[in-house]
DNA sequence: TTGTACGCGTTATCAC
DNA sequence: GTGATAACGCGTACAA
C-alpha cells in the first residue's frame, strides 16, 4: 500500500521545454548559431538563419529566460513598488492610469512588470527581493516622506519615483508634475469665481506632493489677498473625502469654495454638500485634482486640474528603460504640465 | 574625443551581489554547505552552520533566483492574467479584494506576483512568455468566453481561473462562488418586499458569471410566479449601469425593483434614479452583486450579495502554490457561499 | 560565417 | 558531516 507514494512535482502531460540544443540538432546547426539567430545578429548566413527559424517555429522554442538572466545578469524585470495599501492603491483611478501608462511602455520590450504592493513599509523579503537581482529596476509610487525605505532601494537597484520624494540627495530618477503651480492654479478659478472663503481638502501630509499642494492653494491665497480657509485631512481616499467635508461643514468657518486635492475626494466629499441642499457650484464650488475616472463621478462634473498620469507612467518606464539600457543623457527629473479643466463644479 | 564611449551597462556604484563562492570563502567551508545552510538541511553541524550565518549576515548574501531557477526548473512567480482593459480592472473595487487576498497568501512564499493586465486577447509575446516556464503558474481572472487561450494556457501551464470558464473540459482550477444561487436570493428579496415588476441590469453575457447572474434571477422569478421584467446590459462598469438605468427608465416597462448584477453597476445606475426623484426603496428597489466598496458609495447605502472576493483570492493563490507543490488532494473546483447583506436599498 | 568551450550561481549526487 | 563535481540553458570570446 503505497501510501506515500512521491507525488509529481511537475504537472502531468506538460511537455519538458525545448533547449536550444535541441533546435541546433534540428536545424544541424551548433547551439551557437542558433542563439545568433534568436538573438538576431547579422553575422549569419540568411539560408542558416531561414532553416534555424523554422526549426525554432516547429518546436515552439521560447529561450529559458533563468538561463538567459544568469549569464546576462539582467532579469528583464521591473517592478512596481507602493508602500501602500491594496484598496488605496487600487481604489485610486489615478494609480489605474499610471499602471496603464507603464504597461503600455513594457508593451513592445522584454520587460515584464511585478507587482508589490507591500501594505506599510516594505518588509525584509520585500528589500531583499528587490536588492537580489530579481529585478533590474523599480518604479516606486505613493510613496510616504516616513518611507525609510527610500534611500534603501535607491541604493539597491536603479529606482525612478512617481513623484518627487521628501528625501533630497537620492541617487535616482523622478517624474512629477507642478504640484505648487497646479494647486494654485485651482485655487485661482476659485477666487476668480468670486469665492472668498476657500477652503482645503488635503491629501496626507506625509507625502510631498500633498504638501506642494497645501503651498499651491496658499500661495494663491496670498497673491489675491484672500484669507485662508479651514484645512482638513482627506487622506487622498473617498472616505476620507466623505468625513473630511463633513468636518468641514461642521467648523464655525463658512465656505464658497473648496479646493479638493484629489478628484477621489471630491467623489466623497461632494455627495455630502449635496445632501444638504448645497448647491454646486452656486453656494459652494469645488475644484479637484488629477481629473481620473472619479472626476465624472462625483455628482457633479467636476472641474478639476488634470494631470497626465497615463503619460506618467509611460514615462517612469521609459526612463527606467532607458536607464536599465545604459544610455547617458536620461533627465533625472521630469515635471509635466498640469492644465485646468473646466467642467460643472467650479 | 571620445564621442562615443561605451556608457555603463550596469548603474554606477551598485556592489556585485555576494555569491555562494564569496560566503564558502568567508566561512571557510565549501559552497555546498553554504547551500545546505541556506536551504534549511539538518546535516550540518551546528558550529558551522553559524559560522555561514554569520558570513551570509556580513555579506548580505541573497541567493541568486536565475541561478536557482535554472537549476530547480521553477521560477518562483507567478502571473496574474486578467483579459482585460486595465481602467475596467482596476476601476472595480471587486479586483482589489483579489488582487488583496493572492498578495496575502504570497506574502509567506516565496512567490512574487507578475501582473498581465491584457488588453483583449493576450498577444503571442504574453502566451510566449506565460508557456516559457518565467512564470511556473497563473491565476486567471475576468476571462471572456470568447477568449480563444482559455485552452491554450491551460495546455501550456498550471492554471487556477476566478471564475468557471465557459469552456468546459479544461484541465484546471476553479474558485467561484454560486452565481445562480446568489442571484436568485437577490431577487428573492426584491420579491419578498412586494415587488412584482423586476428589472435585471446584466454582466457582459460573455462571461460565465453574467450568465449565470441572468439565470438565478429568471429562476427566482419563475418560482415566485412573477414575470420577468426588462433586462439591459450594463457591461459590469459604472458608466454601464448609468445608460443601462437609463434605458430602462425609458422602456416601456414599469420597474419596482431591479437586480443589478454587480456593486459598481450599481454604483452607477442609482444615482439615475436619484436625479429624477425616484425614492429608493420605495418606489424602485436595488439589490446588487459582490459587496465590494463600491456598495457603500452609490448614494443609498446598497443592499447586496456579498461573495468572499478577499477570500477568493487567496484561495486562488492557495490552490495554485499546492498544486504547484505537486499536493495530490487539491480539489478541482471550489464553491464559496454567498450572503445577502440587507442595507438599504432593498 | 560558423563552431568550440567556458562561465554565469545554484542544487544535487556522489564519494570521502 | 563535508567537499568535489556535474548538470541546468544560455551568451559570447575565441578559434577555425
Amino acid at each position: 500500500m503505497p501510501a506515500d507514494e512521491d507525488p509529481p512535482v511537475t504537472a502531468p502531460g506538460r511537455h519538458p521545454a525545448p533547449t536550444l540544443e535541441l533546435v541546433a540538432a534540428r536545424a544541424g546547426v551548433s547551439r551557437a548559431t542558433v542563439s545568433r539567430v534568436v538573438n538576431g545578429s547579422p553575422s549569419v548566413s540568411p539560408p542558416i538563419a531561414a532553416a534555424v527559424r523554422r526549426a525554432v517555429q516547429e518546436l515552439g522554442y521560447v529561450p529559458n529566460r533563468a538561463a538567459r538572466s544568469l549569464v546576462s545578469q539582467q532579469s528583464q524585470a521591473i517592478a512596481l513598488v507602493a508602500p501602500e495599501d491594496v484598496n488605496r492603491f487600487f481604489g485610486d483611478l489615478f494609480f489605474a492610469d499610471i499602471v496603464s501608462g507603464i504597461d503600455s511602455r513594457l508593451e513592445d520590450s522584454d520587460y515584464v512588470l511585478n507587482l508589490m504592493i507591500a501594505n506599510h513599509e516594505p518588509s525584509g523579503k520585500t528589500m531583499r527581493y528587490l536588492g537580489g537581482g530579481a529585478v533590474d529596476g523599480a518604479i516606486v509610487v505613493s510613496h510616504h516622506t516616513s518611507d525609510r525605505f527610500l534611500r534603501r532601494i535607491t541604493e539597491a537597484l536603479p529606482v525612478v519615483f512617481g513623484g518627487r520624494p521628501s528625501v533630497s540627495g537620492l541617487d535616482t530618477y523622478v517624474v512629477d508634475v507642478d504640484n505648487v503651480a497646479g494647486a494654485a492654479t485651482a485655487t485661482r478659478r476659485l477666487i476668480e469665481r468670486g469665492c472668498r472663503r476657500i477652503g482645503l481638502i488635503a491629501g496626507p501630509l506625509t507625502m510631498q506632493g500633498s504638501i506642494d499642494r497645501v503651498t499651491g492653494w496658499r500661495q494663491a491665497l496670498d497673491e489675491a489677498g484672500v484669507e485662508a480657509g479651514p484645512v482638513v485631512d482627506g487622506d487622498f481616499t473617498m472616505f476620507g473625502g466623505t468625513a473630511a467635508m463633513r468636518e468641514m461643514l461642521e467648523g464655525r468657518d463658512r465656505v464658497d469654495g473648496v479646493f479638493v486635492a484629489s478628484d477621489l475626494m471630491a467623489a466623497g466629499a461632494i455627495p455630502v454638500l449635496l445632501d444638504r441642499g448645497i448647491r454646486i457650484p452656486d453656494d459652494v464650488a469645488v475644484v479637484g485634482f488629477d481629473d481620473s475616472a472619479a472626476a465624472l463621478t462625483a455628482g457633479v462634473p467636476l472641474t478639476t486640474v488634470r494631470q497626465p498620469s497615463r503619460e506618467m507612467g509611460w514615462r517612469m518606464a521609459d526612463i527606467l528603460i532607458k536607464v536599465l539600457a545604459g544610455q547617458a543623457d536620461v533627465p533625472r527629473e521630469l515635471i509635466l504640465p498640469t492644465e485646468l479643466v473646466v467642467r460643472e463644479s467650479a
